[in-house]
DNA sequence: ATATGCAATCATTTTACATGATATCTTTTT
DNA sequence: AAAAAGATATCATGTAAAATGATTGCATAT
C-alpha cells in the first residue's frame, strides 16, 4: 500500500465513480479500475460496492480516514520544505567563550525576535571544538577569533573588530608600570592573550603574572580594585574610563586589533534561516567581507 | 514524494548510511543512492550532507518527522483493515416500526455490551424504505416482518416466530361480538393487520371499522378499557391476561403467525462487526434458518 | 426496448525502478 | 606517503509495474 494508491482511492470515494475519479487525476478510466483492484487483492478485503458506481463498504469507511490524513501530510511535507521564505526549523550556533559575552546576545536576541520560529541552539566551547563541529555538520556556524584555518572546506567572514587596550587602575603612571602587575586574563589559548604577549616580547618584558578569570566583569572589577591590570576591548570599559575608575593605554594596531569571525563550512545548506542569521549580523556590523 | 521515497529517506537518516539503508531495506546501494538524489532533486532541496556516510541537512531535519509520522500511519491503516478479528467500525441496522420496540432493544443492548468498539446505528423507517437502503448499501441489514421480496440481492433469515391473538375486554362472550368492536391497529402496511384483514375475509366478515395507534401500549390499554379490540403478539399480553384484565381469542395458524426477517444484500461484506451481530440474533432466538 | 452511463478486461506501450559493474572520494592503516 | 578500506556517485542494462486505448458487459434510465 503506497501512497499513490491511497490517493486514487480516495478520489473514487470522494467522487464514488471510477470515471469521474480517472478525470480528477488525470488518468484513463483503466487504471484507476486496476489499481483499485491491485489495492484490494493487497488489503485481502472488497473497498467497495459496485452498484453502477462506486460505494464503499464499512471496510472502506475505514480506510478513508487513514488516506485523507496521510495525503495530507504529505501534502504538509512539502509545503513545509519549499515554504523556504520563512525561516524555521533548528540552527546551531557556537561561539567561543571570548565572544560569546559581548556582541552575541545582542544578535541572538534580535534574530529570536524577528524570526521566532526558529530553534535557536547556542555552543560554546575551544575554537577546535567549534571547527570540529562545523566540519562534522553538527553546527551551522560559529563565532571565533582566530583566523586563517587551514581547512578549505571552512569560509570565514569578518564580521566584528575592536580595539583592545591595556586597563590599569587610575593611578597608574605609564605602561611599564601596568606590566609589572599581574594580567587578569582568560584562559591559555585565548586570542586576545596571544596578542598581548606577542607584544609584550616585542617590548622586551618578561615575567609577566597571570591570574585567570573567565569573566569580563570580574576582571574590569579587579582592575579598578588595583588587583592587577588586564587587556580588553576599548568598548567594554569606555564608561569606567570617563568616570575615572580606571585608565587605559594603547599598544600598536597590529597586536591590538582583535577580530571576530563567523565561520561555516563551505558546503552548509543556506537555508534561509542562515541567511537570516548572516544578514542579522551583518545588519549589526559596520564591517563584513569574505575571506578565503 | 511518494511514500516509498520516505521510507528510504527514513531509513538513510536513520543509518546515517546509504550502504546500511540498502541492505536493510533489501536494495542495492546505487537504487537507494539513485532514489535519494531523486527526492532532492524533486524537493528541489538538499537533504543531506555527504561526508563519508549521510548527515541530515536542517532541512532533512524538518523532513524526518512528516516521514516517521507517514509510514507510521500506512503501517496503522494496514493493522486496522487486516485485524478483522476484532468487531470495530460502523454498523447500520435498519428496523420496521413493527419490530423495534419488543426483541430489537434486547438484541442491540447485548451487542453492544460485547462489542463497545462497533457503532451502532439504528434507522426506523417503512419496509419499502429499508429495501430501498439495503439495496444501495446505505444499511448493513434490517429487521423486517413480511418476507418474500423480489429481488435476487436480497438474503433473509427468520429470527423470530411469534403467535399474533385477538385480544378484547375481559366481558367480551365471543370472538364474532368481538370482531363488531373497532379494531385498534398500526398504520396501514402493517403486516399483522394485512393477515387479519385476510382471516376476517375468509369468516366472512366486513365492515371493520379501525382506530390508528402506532404504540402498542396504548393499543393494550385501551383495549382493557373496551375502546375496541386489537390483534398483537400473544407474548405481549400474557400477563394482563393472567390478571384477568382482558381476554384473547385464538385464529388459525396460517393468519396469526407473525415472522421476523433479517434482511441484507447478498452482497454486503461480511465484516466481523456483522457476522457477530448475526451471530448475537441466533443466540437469542430458537428459530434460524437460511430462506430464498 | 433501446440508449446511456459506468466498470471490467486485455493487449500494448511507456515509465520508473532495480541491478551490477565501475569510478571517485574520504578516512584509516601500514 | 602510500596503500587499503569504506563510502557514495555514475552509467548501461534489465525488469516489473503503471498507464493507455479499444472493447466488452452490466445496470439504470427513458
Amino acid at each position: 500500500m503506497e501512497s499513490n494508491d491511497l490517493r486514487i482511492f480516495r478520489a473514487v470515494a470522494l467522487e464514488g465513480s471510477i470515471t469521474k475519479a480517472a478525470q480528477m487525476l488525470g488518468y484513463v478510466q483503466s487504471n484507476v479500475t486496476a489499481r483499485i483492484k491491485q489495492l484490494e487483492a493487497e488489503l485481502k478485503t472488497q473497498l467497495f460496492y459496485r452498484k453502477h458506481g462506486m460505494i464503499l463498504t464499512p471496510t472502506g469507511e475505514k480506510l478513508l480516514p487513514y488516506a485523507v490524513q496521510i495525503l495530507h501530510l504529505l501534502d504538509e511535507a512539502h509545503k513545509a520544505l519549499n515554504d523556504s521564505d520563512k525561516p524555521t526549523g533548528r540552527l546551531a550556533i557556537g561561539a567561543n567563550h571570548t565572544v560569546s559575552s559581548l556582541q552575541l546576545p545582542q544578535i541572538l536576541s534580535e534574530y529570536h525576535k524577528a524570526y521566532p520560529d526558529v530553534d535557536l541552539s547556542l555552543t560554546t566551547s575551544s575554537t577546535d571544538e567549534l571547527i570540529y563541529k562545523i566540519l562534522h555538520f553538527q553546527l551551522d556556524g560559529a563565532f571565533v577569533k582566530s583566523s586563517s584555518f587551514i581547512d578549505d572546506n571552512i569560509v570565514e567572514e569578518l564580521v566584528y573588530e575592536e580595539n583592545l587596550v591595556l586597563i590599569s587602575s587610575p593611578e597608574t603612571d605609564d605602561i611599564r608600570t601596568a606590566c609589572s602587575k599581574p594580567f587578569l586574563m582568560n584562559t591559555i589559548g585565548c586570542p586576545n592573550r596571544v596578542n598581548l604577549e606577542q607584544w609584550l616580547n616585542a617590548e622586551g618584558i618578561n615575567n609577566i603574572r597571570y591570574m585567570e578569570f573567565n569573566n569580563l566583569d570580574f576582571i574590569i572589577e579587579g582592575v579598578m580594585a588595583d588587583l592587577g591590570v588586564s587587556f580588553v576591548p576599548q568598548s567594554a570599559i569606555q564608561r569606567y574610563e570617563t568616570k575615572g575608575l580606571l585608565k587605559s593605554f594603547s599598544i600598536p594596531p597590529q597586536y591590538s586589533t582583535s577580530k571576530t569571525f563567523f565561520i561555516r563550512h563551505q558546503d552548509t545548506l543556506m537555508t534561509s534561516a542562515l541567511a537570516k542569521f548572516i544578514e542579522t549580523i551583518e545588519s549589526k556590523t559596520p564591517y563584513h567581507q569574505i575571506a578565503h
